[in-house]
DNA sequence: TATTGTTATACTCTATAACTATA
DNA sequence: TATAGTTATAGAGTATAACAATA
């Protein structure tokens, strides 16, 4: 130890550089920035497009709750979202004919056009990502994510 | 092609799972999951705690200019927490003395008594997830996110 | 004139609770 | 009673523009 503190010493911490949230923090900007643009233009949000993506996805309709854990929506923002999807006619509701309680989602066609549209465009821009991180480095990169994220599932912290 | 494409098709796109933005996200949230309930424990945000550590690792005041850079905060969002903080006397402002636009930030006795509690449950936190995760590993998949960022910087579309 | 910082606005998302209607 | 989904609220971040004070 160097002396007694004062107010304009600096407190020992892990420096942002090296911490683990802001790295994820920016580098999931950074990537945003790439894709924010491309579905920005046709006046969408990241979250309506993981719905409408989530929707193209999947060869059958798909209930509220599933499309929730699918695009990792709580059910609230969910169901704006869905609104507005729906005010512009990008997606169709039908009620369940078994269970009323559900509505069962689909694309509309100018859904379908629309996703259809951007796709290209959004993949376009991941094979630019791949090819200049590497295409196999990209895939190791994803997999220790999903790696960590699956330990960090499995040791919840429970007070 | 196994004929035409009807309402029922999927689009055929990469799958949420091997998505670069899902992956992040879902990694960044999964540690925020960790790190929230320490720092909520002390009615602090993720932002606010930010700014605070920020303070508390540099050794001299700093001007909002430089905290806007360090924690990565847009001006108007951190002209917000400031008050915040400030409000909860966290923190002081104090004009400088040659450029009296700016006002040097520094934390109060106690904002650094705060810090200093905080810190080591978030540092035990931390390094639990390095033990779980592997340390070396853990730097390694940090040191592969700046890469992927810088990447991501360089490359920036200009519109 | 240019810069530092704050305020004003307009959207969105998150999160929790309360509520409706079906089962 | 339990479940699916919506609505209500409260709070916070992002982003851009406009503005005040100072250089």
């Amino acid at each position: 130890m160097s002396g007694r503190a004062t107010s304009s010493d600096a407190i020992a911490m892990r420096p942002f550089e090296a911490s683990l949230p802001m790295a994820l923090l920016q580098a999931r900007e950074a990537t945003m920035r790439v894709f924010r643009p491309l579905i920005g233009e046709h006046d969408l949000t990241e979250q309506q497009w993981r719905v409408l993506r989530a929707l193209a996805a999947s060869d059958e309709p798909l209930d509220v709750g599933t499309v929730a854990a699918r695009t990792f929506l709580l059910a609230p923002s969910l169901s704006r979202i869905l609104a507005k999807l729906e005010s512009r006619s990008l997606i169709e509701r039908h009620l369940a004919t078994d269970d009323q309680r559900r509505s069962n989602l689909v694309l509309s066609r100018a859904g379908r056009d629309l996703v259809q549209r951007v796709a290209p465009v959004s993949e376009a821009a991941y094979n630019a990502i791949e090819e200049g991180f590497g295409t196999n480095r990209l895939h190791t990169l994803i997999g220790e994510l999903d790696e960590l994220t699956a330990l960090l599932h499995e040791t919840g912290t429970e007070p």
